[in-house]
DNA sequence: CACTTGATGGTATGTTTGTACCACGAAAAA
DNA sequence: TTTTTCGTGGTACAAACATACCATCAAGTG
């Protein structure tokens, strides 16, 4: 074998040149010969660790879908760590104390979110391959429905917790509860995308609904 | 003057035929042949009362900005006259009352699930636009920044009536409320579409939800 | 009856796209 | 040292696209 070429890096790449240039331009934007120029590379190179764009536009998803699951785990683990604004609520006082069950739900519903640039693209993106699987055959749902269906298990997991520890009304139905905090999220995380609203006000109205999921039972 | 063509009933017809290609290949996926394909009509022709493809696509989304302000108004109208479901709440038992408060949140709220195979793609496509218009300069907000407003200021005074009247606890925020309420039902309409929920599944939650913000304050 | 003008069809054109093909250098293997 | 093979570049090509151009027919107008 002659010239030592990582292919997972190589790959990586020219997968990151693609979503920054799908990023900017749309998805529906995104040609071989954009991503070779933006990857600095010749769309030959593009061709050789992807054979077809369909390929190339797949690995992408498979990359995005990855790295989402990484944003959220990331959150969940630094729940709590962070000295988040100036609303008075009565959890987690310490800095390190353990996160409670409140801190990982927002942490995880705050993902949705967009608030830096990065944020953003990276949702706009996801977004935009979200929309475009329910036409394209080729996208298959099946990162679109782990994903958020994890996710809601991992809500009404939470949410089962706080109302056993008394943090939260009992009468609740947590599972019908989680699954309106994951539309809300990613209701409000759209509108902050599409302009509507801004990540502070939607951030927001987030914190005061989780105020009232989470208040002492009556 | 020689022939007599209604410009407007060809425009729509020509736009209806796009809506149509649109939902089922995908808006990306529409070209002035497909379109023209569809309508059964030369790309003269669309070339004749659309300029260019971008005036094209203006124009249908215009149209289905406009259906979608349609689509709501009739919700409201024809609110709480239909018998529907089984779910025991206490308001508006007679089939010809006037609509509460609830019934119009509901009804409104209601629009953003698709049931049937019209609202899916009615749904589908007025999202591709929406999120087409975050890259794309000219597709500019304003259908997607004046609708929203205009309706969530409408649920806002509907939330405010109705705690006024004692149907809702008046400690809520109506506005924070009226915000959460929009967010959540895009977002499970968005989820419907994007098939990580059946649409009984999401009316069954958006209902449960309403049911704990139009209760009787504690 | 001429004639203008709106509505329509067909076709050409230049550009962009995805992909296939050909070539070359360099490193490891023989 | 020869030879294979991986990595890379450049280019060619067929298809599709949006759009411009040319032609034609019919219906009102003078």
């Amino acid at each position: 074998m002659p010239k030592l070429a990582d292919h997972e890096e190589r790959r990586a790449h020219i997968v990151d040149a693609l979503l920054r240039t799908a990023a900017s331009s749309g998805l529906h934007a995104v040609t071989m010969r954009s991503v070779a120029i933006e990857a600095g590379v010749s769309v030959r190179l593009v061709q050789y660790y992807f054979d077809t764009k369909e390929q190339l536009l797949l690995a992408a998803l498979t990359r995005l879908a990855a790295r989402m699951g990484e944003r959220v785990r990331d959150r969940v683990r630094t729940a709590g760590a962070s000295a988040q604004g100036s609303s008075a609520q009565g959890s987690s006082a310490s800095a390190t104390a353990a996160p409670s069950p409140r801190d990982i739900v927002e942490a995880v519903l705050l993902e949705a979110v967009p608030t830096d640039e990065e944020g953003r693209t990276f949702h706009l993106v996801y977004t935009e391959y979200a929309v475009l699987s329910v036409t394209d055959p080729a996208l298959a749902g099946q990162p679109f429905l782990a994903g958020p269906a994890e996710m809601e298990e991992l809500l009404a997991g939470q949410l089962a917790a706080a109302q056993q520890a008394g943090d939260a009304d009992p009468r609740l139905d947590a599972r019908q509860e989680a699954v309106m905090l994951m539309a809300a999220s990613a209701g409000l995380g759209l509108s902050v995308l599409l302009g509507q609203r801004s990540a502070d006000a939607a951030i927001k109205v987030l914190r005061y609904h989780l105020g009232r999921v989470f208040s002492p039972p009556a």
